[in-house]
DNA sequence: GCTGATGAG
DNA sequence: GGCTCATCAGC
């Protein structure tokens, strides 16, 4: 065989670095190899009300809110019904269309929701519940996060595992019905074990070498929908390590739709791409029940076509004003635009972060939020409403609906608890007041109860209270308490008590079957609730990272005598963890991952402004949320601070 | 900390 | 159009 140096085929490599796929595993926003999902339910409430009533997909329904249609299953989109239509034009379009109104709470009932048979004759005493999707939403998530688990725990070794039970992916919940995944790190994993070539042995310390190239056969698509390549680009050509990252992403958010189906019954479509944007135009590319693959090569021609006021954050005011600045709406006309010119007519962050978006560059974070941070409770009044008698009527009902939330999502049980209470008000104007929530007292529907009432005074002692036509109730900043032992114990009793008053004060109608189920989901989470718990006495491994997911210790019982076990230990200089020796090369990587990531941060930071703001389209530099970091407060995600009591 | 506005679904 | 939820600006 005769040198490489001529033959440009032996010379290939791959167009990405071992830094970049490193970048993977631990959520850097930069690296090319990057792979996020979206998932999002097909018509989420019609199909809410199809698996709860048994009726088959081929049985055209709507959900009705009073007179109109807030959701339309598939099966009745064909005969013209759309969200704009009212029932009387809906019947005409489709007379077999099954026709079901949302639960309701009802005046003088109490916070108990229920589906009515003549809910749409009383929206002057029913309010809408939003209740059965809620609980649905939090269930398909729970079967998504298994899901991931178990495709995990199939196709990546166990010791890279690495005894957390926990998920590397990272979970966003988007809506009631859409969720971001970022597939990084579970495709890292996979990647590593079907390709062992792409290993870096430890004697190799060139981070930007080439990686070799994949093998060349052709990828199996399967069921998926294919964005076309870019200009320049054909099937032809070899694939790339980006293109293998989106076949195994495709494999993953296969296998949990799936899932899904099989265990619930619902159905979803979905959106790969490397990252949020273009994940979430890419799942509503084909609804329902498929899944959209926006391979890098083919991320320019796939924009090409949107109007850029599809662009999440751009469906406002925003975009109008762009749409006005530049008299295009459509992606294509402003590529041709330069950024020079983008500035002259928008602030300079807003311009350049235009600029990277309508190209594809999003580095936006799938944030691991789970938990809700405000709730509301609100109605609007046809006619409007004219006494303070009136008015509190609707606060009683407010305070029971946003009181039993509070306890289905097990917020008492976590001890944590809103501290501001807001009242919303509509007559000619709107206003809102808020005050804080005495954190002396225990929360019930009262205690919500009184201090609602009491803004409502104030605004009615404002004046110019009547006719009201909207009133709105809200509790907000979450505050999660336990720091201590004792005020664990007091968990344990809170808990047994708020799974006590879900069975008493909140019994639900006899015809509600799905509230069984929701009681039974209310045990098991409670249960699991305080396994977690004493698990964390028992054994801290089993605890979720915390927020700095530092190796401190808390991961992994540390041994009282560590010679007594005869295997040699070694102390990282680093970060003074004590471990053992055969520990330490991976403990080596988490540390140059860590340093990777917090790199692409800061370069991230740098290189690319925050998302435009309100005012920021002309005239004051706003900040945004990138400016927010260093700033006054150094706060962790609020998300990943559950538990993280030491 | 309080209030209003915007943007999403 | 009604009902949510999140985030930010400006005070």
């Amino acid at each position: 065989m005769s040198e490489p140096t001529e033959s440009s085929d032996s010379l290939k490599v791959s167009r990405f670095t071992y830094r970049q796929l490193q970048g993977l595993r631990h959520g850097s926003t930069a690296t090319p190899l990057r792979v996020i999902a979206h998932i999002d339910l097909d018509a989420f409430y019609a199909q809410c009300e199809m698996v709860r009533l048994g009726i088959p997909r081929e049985t055209p329904l709507a959900v009705r809110q009073w007179d109109s249609l807030i959701a339309i299953n598939y099966a009745a989109r064909p005969f013209g019904i759309s969200r704009l239509i009212n029932v009387a034009e809906a019947r005409k379009l489709c007379p077999d269309l099954v026709l079901q109104h949302v639960a309701t709470f009802r005046e003088g009932e109490g916070g108990r929701w229920a589906y009515r048979d003549d809910s749409f004759k009383n929206i002057s005493t029913d309010k809408v519940s939003l209740d059965p999707y809620r609980a649905q939403s939090r269930k398909i998530l729970q079967t998504m996060k298994e899901a991931l688990a178990t495709w995990s725990a199939d196709n990546t070794e166990v010791e890279n595992q690495n005894s957390k039970q926990e998920l590397s992916a990272v979970l966003e919940k988007a809506s009631i019905d859409e969720v971001f995944i970022d597939l990084s790190p579970l495709i890292y994993r996979a990647l590593l074990q079907r390709y062992p070539e792409l290993r870096m042995g430890t004697q190799d310390e060139n981070r930007d070498a080439e990686l070799p190239t994949p093998p060349t056969t052709a990828l199996q698509w399967d069921t998926d929908c294919l964005v076309d390549l870019d200009q320049h680009e054909t099937e032809e050509d070899d694939p790339d390590w980006d293109d293998i990252v989106m076949l195994i992403g495709s494999e993953i958010v296969r296998s949990v739709r799936n899932t899904v189906w099989e265990k619930l019954s619902y159905t979803c479509s979905a959106g790969l791409g490397r990252n949020k944007m273009i994940a979430k135009l890419g799942s509503a590319c084909n609804k329902p029940n498929l899944q959209t693959v926006v391979r890098n090569r083919a991320v320019q021609n796939f924009l090409r076509g949107y109007k850029f006021t599809q662009i999440r954050m751009l469906g406002g005011k925003l975009g109008e004003q762009i749409t006005a600045a530049f008299g295009t709406e459509k992606v294509s006309d402003l590529l041709s635009v330069p950024l020079e010119q983008l500035r002259t007519k928008l602030a300079d962050n807003t311009a350049s972060w235009l600029y990277g978006i309508i190209r594809g560059d999003d580095r936006s974070e799938v944030n691991p939020r789970t938990q809700i941070k405000s709730m509301l409770s609100a109605k609007s009044f046809r006619p409007s409403i004219n006494s303070l008698d009136q008015a509190e009527k609707w606060l009683r009902i407010f305070a029971a609906d946003i009181y039993g939330r509070l306890v289905e999502d097990g917020v008492l049980e976590n001890r944590r608890r809103p501290k501001v209470i807001t009242m919303h008000y509509r007559t000619a104007q709107s206003r809102s007041r808020q005050i804080p929530i005495p954190g002396s007292n225990a929360i019930d529907e009262n205690l919500l109860y009184d201090l609602a009432s009491t803004l409502l005074r104030q605004v009615v002692a404002d004046g110019q209270a009547w006719p009201c036509s909207n009133l709105s109730l809200s509790v907000s900043s979450f505050e999660d308490g336990v720091s201590n032992n004792k005020a664990i114990e007091g968990f344990l009793i809170r808990g047994d008590q708020a799974k006590a008053l879900t069975h008493s004060s909140r019994l639900r109608d006899a015809d509600n079957s799905p509230n069984e189920q929701d009681q039974a989901e209310k045990r098991r989470k409670l249960d699991g609730e305080r396994g977690r718990i004493k698990s964390f006495f028992g054994n801290p491994s089993h605890l979720e990272y915390t927020a700095t997911d530092e190796p401190d210790g808390s991961e992994e019982p540390v041994e009282k005598d560590p010679e007594l076990s005869g295997i040699p230990r070694f102390v990282c200089p680093r970060c003074s963890k004590s471990m053992f020796e055969y520990e330490k090369e991976e403990h080596d990587d988490w540390h140059f991952a860590k340093d990777l990531a917090s790199q692409d941060r800061e370069k991230a930071k740098a290189s690319q402004p925050p998302p435009p703001t309100k005012s920021s389209a002309r005239g004051t530099p706003a900040r945004g949320r990138g400016g927010r970091a260093g700033g006054s407060r150094g706060k962790p995600e609020k998300g990943q601070m559950r538990l993280a009591f030491q």
